[in-house]
DNA sequence: CTGACTTCGAGAAAACGATCACAAGCTCGG
DNA sequence: CCGAGCTTGTGATCGTTTTCTCGAAGTCAG
């Protein structure tokens, strides 16, 4: 299953691999053909030293004196990300938050597509959002095979997320993009990630208290 | 500035706060009145060990042979992070999300309250969404002053951003949540926390590929 | 070809965070 | 009042991540 076994690539590393993705599509489109780690750190807004073991954990690529060759390191990321693949997403919660995820067109990253949509309510069921017929929640295991959903994404209240959760692990999705609140209790070998709006708002909560700063945060590991 | 100074807390401990926050008002709401670590731990889905050193930090307010009284932690907790305060906070961009954002009733924490929404287009302006009218970019710096803005919430399409986010510095607002793609620049003194969906889906993406398991994560420090 | 200059790659050190392990301190039954 | 039984709080340890530093390896002008 692993690419290259005997690369094992820091968790905090692959967090950064899509920082470093967009920086250097940025970077394509404005026809710059080389980079180096001190621009690309910059751009991103971390210690070029990291920028430099981070790409070296997927190999030596660069070349000493000019830099990273954009278009490469572009397809090497990709690689890694799974950007060259097709990544089919179902949304679990068709509401406020559901609907606002399923029109929203242009996930940047290439591959992720929202190819269906469940909602528990039946007055939702049949309704079309963002072109997609709403299925029921009991279609979900249906719905998960037909379109081999490679990833699920839960909307769905925080007393719901958990059924929903179980749904999908039960038709076999192994990767869960959470943002009801809460945590979800998953079998072993599956992913779970979680976006929380209430935990952003308080962690800034803390610091604006103490006066002090945190620093642009992604997503984190274990 | 600095509540209790001496007291530093990791950011790693501030990020799981929350965290601790949400799992102890469920406790609350089932009656419990004292949580042992273990009981927490499990509930939250970490180490026993790391919620005994993180709630050290805030303190020793645990009992010995009997554990944490729930309803004191609560307020400790709400104490260090905010929430016993008023945070208003205004949106930048009301589109899709922004609208959504807006609606949402039910941050989790309370103290959080939307009461302002901007946008730059025209067409948008003068509209109401949630019972609160949509006022012009223009007006940022305006709304900001009059209505006390903590917190500014950047839901503008990628390219805005930065406008959006020296926008909100110049009207003095020193917290951020952008849920925008790419890098902010701010002054050292303005906590900005990003949220990304792409990223999220890309490091899911990553770990599907190895068929290895990320754990539930939260926000991360710097 | 040479030398000045740039930049990578990686070893080593430092900082940070997670976990272990256990003494200290509390409750409670008898 | 005592001893058994829990659970906290924290020093110690370990693994991970970040940062520093510098030799190696490349470019390029002349
Ligand atoms: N709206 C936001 O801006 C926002 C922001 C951050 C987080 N969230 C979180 O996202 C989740 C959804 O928020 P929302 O505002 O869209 O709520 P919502 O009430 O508008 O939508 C929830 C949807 O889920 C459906 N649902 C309920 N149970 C279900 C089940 N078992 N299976 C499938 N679908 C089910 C409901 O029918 C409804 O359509 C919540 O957990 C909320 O905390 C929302
Ligand atoms: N929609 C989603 O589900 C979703 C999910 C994740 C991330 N995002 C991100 O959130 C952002 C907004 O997404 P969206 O789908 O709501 O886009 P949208 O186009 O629906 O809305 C953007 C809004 O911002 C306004 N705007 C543009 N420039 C502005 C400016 N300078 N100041 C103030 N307002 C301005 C526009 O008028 C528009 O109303 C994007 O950056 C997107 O990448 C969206």
């Amino acid at each position: 299953m692993t690419p290259d076994p005997g690369r094992r690539i820091p968790e905090a590393t692959v967090a950064r691999l899509p920082l470093y993705y967009r920086v250097l599509l940025e970077s394509a489109e404005a026809r710059v053909s080389t980079i180096s780690s001190d621009r690309l750190a910059e751009m991103a807004g971390v210690n070029a030293a990291k920028v430099r073991k981070d790409l070296s954990y997927l190999g030596s690529f660069g070349t000493r004196g000019v830099g990273y060759d954009v278009d490469y390191l572009l397809h090497e990321i990709a690689r890694e990300l799974g950007l060259t693949q097709d990544w089919p997403c179902v949304i679990v919660g068709v509401g406020n938050l559901g609907a606002a995820l399923a029109n929203y067109r242009g996930f940047g990253a290439r591959g992720f597509r929202v190819v269906a949509l469940v909602d528990a309510d039946p007055a939702k069921v049949g309704q079309t959002v963002a072109d997609l017929r709403v299925e029921a929640f009991a279609e979900l295991g249906t719905v998960c095979a037909r379109e081999r959903i490679a990833i699920g994404i839960i909307a769905t209240p925080a007393g719901a997320a958990q059924d929903a959760a179980d749904g999908l692990v039960g038709a076999g999705v192994r990767s869960v993009l959470n943002f009801a609140s809460g945590v979800l209790s998953v079998p072993d070998d599956v992913s779970v990630r979680k976006v929380d709006l209430a935990t952003e708002l308080q962690i800034l909560g803390f610091y604006q208290l103490r006066g002090a700063n945190t620093a642009l945060n992604t997503s984190r590991p274990a």
